[in-house]
DNA sequence: ATCGATAATTGTAACGTTAAAATCATCAAC
DNA sequence: GTTGATGATTTTAACGTTACAATTATCGAT
């Protein structure tokens, strides 16, 4: 029994034999309701399901029908949004009866370049790429030689594809002005990400936008600290970097929670009180740190709906090839989180 | 030019026009070193090159080739092993020229049965899986209908699908020592696992036989306080439960880092010391943990070599069909973390 | 030059599915 | 009871690739 392999997967056409009838009625049957006479297509789908039929996806796709599966490209499976942006793909999905499949770049361009081509080849109908560079290059050639669209998520490249990402212009400049405001006598620096994708970018600007304004005297340039990665250990050591230059007490805005995260390690290391000694704050809030105890002022992302909107225009893009001319970007609103790593609620958000 | 999508990907066939050659040829040229005459494999070879020739998958796999693709399946994308086991797994099949889907069941029955059947259709020539129950009937069924190697990994189901897992008995009789040892005065209770797969029924069956010897005064089930689920509330919530059976000081095993995450953060809400009121054990370290400063004594488990070696037994598997009859249990050893959580490195777990 | 043997290349068929065209059955209307 | 029209089912062909059998080219030995 156990060793009995039928390595022969039931086809078309053996239920076809079995119900006396040809192979395109039995496709008839299982994939139309608008065509067959309503007794034969019972019939039929009673044999499939009792001999355990199972689709050749390999031949579907072959035929040039939609495989229903789609490829998520991300930078790496331990970022600490993927697995709210997977939900949120996953939900709109699963709702409509489409598989995905999942791929980590990290973060370097050839391996995105072969991750998307391996998708592509492996006959997905589309993708859903965090890109790990502002280069495209790539995305045009195989979006065009295989047909099928490309949304970005996180980050933008100007209105060259369709791309769905959060505000942060806005989540940078209320991070800058609250940690101004709530201790207006501290220098405040910005541990800043590399300036190579748009959401960094962003962040950046908007720090030495509200400084230009807010803090006249100073050069933004001079606040500014560079971490190479997003990076625990690259907060860290950003950290040290900062108290070179400045002793506290000192502000300081990360431009991701996981530099934070960096940062608040330093000052356990090194007998620094939070906000007493380091005022601190982050971005893009890792939702579980509350949990674990750490009150870290952040600005909270929308990574589920991110992941949802990602999908539903991916989806909307596969069934509608004329919508994919729309290379629109699709700017989500995101929320500060005050805790008590700048001071705590003293400045609530908004009057309740 | 942004807009000529050229909609026709180039073929074999195409390729052969351009050589003045047979389909078989270039087919032959690309897929074979030792079959064609050096100058016209090289010829075609930069033919293809140069058309930016990409093999049909699905062409591929209908004729029955290897996909050289392989599943991932896993109860959670947040799991805190599944980063470490994925990137075990990509080091061995990246080698190998594999690539591999990943998916997730929410550890439910339904949606393992769904994405294992999915991922089969789509044509991969393994399946690593993390199963979320003892069911194996599906997987039987699945590995027959597609003739398809299935490696589980951390549970097994006895001797009947190959599997790696690692040492649930030593590690958790470990810490339940430990814990016996370095607190000898205090109840100890264990936050335990559902029974339903193999790894926690290990860790709770070791703690169970620890405390037989040691406590022979106390009935083991007594000290077992079950959790519905792997999670920091559930934590939350049997720690509550742990505290109306017993008065601080108290010592707690909780079946996973998460689980014990809850009891830390039970503890913050309610003002106990750990571990001078609560002596606190987890397993499966999640290895961030340290760098947040939460010093948890816990069972390390080696994530990243499972992910090797369950890939490795899958490549093997695939290529060698006679070895998938091996259905023998792989168990990779732990090693116990000791750290401030059960009064720090008072016991040194060896002499040095 | 012819034959044999070996190497190089090609033609054919098939994998499982489905779109499109073709055939067959049914039945209402004259 | 033949015609038309409509609906149900089938035949044919094709998607791109590769195993296998068949063919052709090459070259050394006679």
């Amino acid at each position: 029994m156990r060793s009995m392999r039928m390595k022969n997967r039931v086809t078309l056409k053996d239920i076809a034999a079995i119900a006396g009838v040809s192979a395109t009625t039995v496709s008839l049957a299982l994939n139309r309701d608008d065509v067959l006479t309503e007794a034969m297509r019972r019939r039929i789908r009673k044999i499939a399901a009792e001999t355990g039929y199972t689709p050749n996806a390999a031949a579907r796709a072959l035929r040039g029908v939609r495989t229903k599966s789609i490829g998520v490209v991300i930078n790496y499976f331990d970022n600490a949004s993927f697995k709210t942006v997977i939900s949120g793909i996953e939900e709109v999905t699963n709702k409509a009866g489409v598989t995905f499949w999942v791929a980590q770049t990290h973060d370097q361009l050839g391996r995105e370049e072969a991750q998307i081509r391996l998708l592509a080849e492996q006959g997905v109908d589309g993708i859903i790429l965090m890109p790990c560079s502002d280069a495209y290059a790539h995305l045009e050639a195989a979006a065009a030689q295989f047909d099928i669209p490309i949304i970005l998520i996180y980050h933008n490249f100007g209105n060259r594809f369709g791309a769905v990402q959060v505000d942060n212009l806005h989540g940078a400049t209320e991070v800058t002005r609250h940690l101004l405001a709530a201790l207006p006598d501290r220098p405040l620096v910005h541990l800043s990400g590399l300036q190579g994708k748009s959401a960094q970018r962003t962040r950046t600007e908007a720090f030495c936008a509200v400084m230009r304004e807010l803090r006249p005297g100073v050069a933004p340039e001079e606040a500014v600290i560079p971490v190479q990665r997003l990076t625990l250990a690259e907060g860290y050591r950003a950290m040290g970097e900062a108290l070179r230059r400045h002793s506290p007490p000192l502000s300081v805005f990360a431009c991701t929670d996981n530099v934070a995260l960096g940062v608040f390690k330093y000052c356990r290391d090194h007998g620094l009180r939070i906000p007493e000694d380091v005022a601190l704050a982050g971005f893009a809030g890792i939702d579980t740190l509350e949990d674990l105890g750490i009150p870290l002022t952040t600005v909270r992302i929308p990574d589920h709906a991110l992941g949802r909107a990602a999908a539903e225009r991916l989806l909307e893009c596969i069934d509608r090839p004329e919508k994919r001319e729309d290379c629109a970007v699709i700017t989500l609103p995101v929320s500060l989180i005050i805790r008590e790593s700048t001071g705590g609620g003293a400045q609530p958000a908004a009057p309740a």
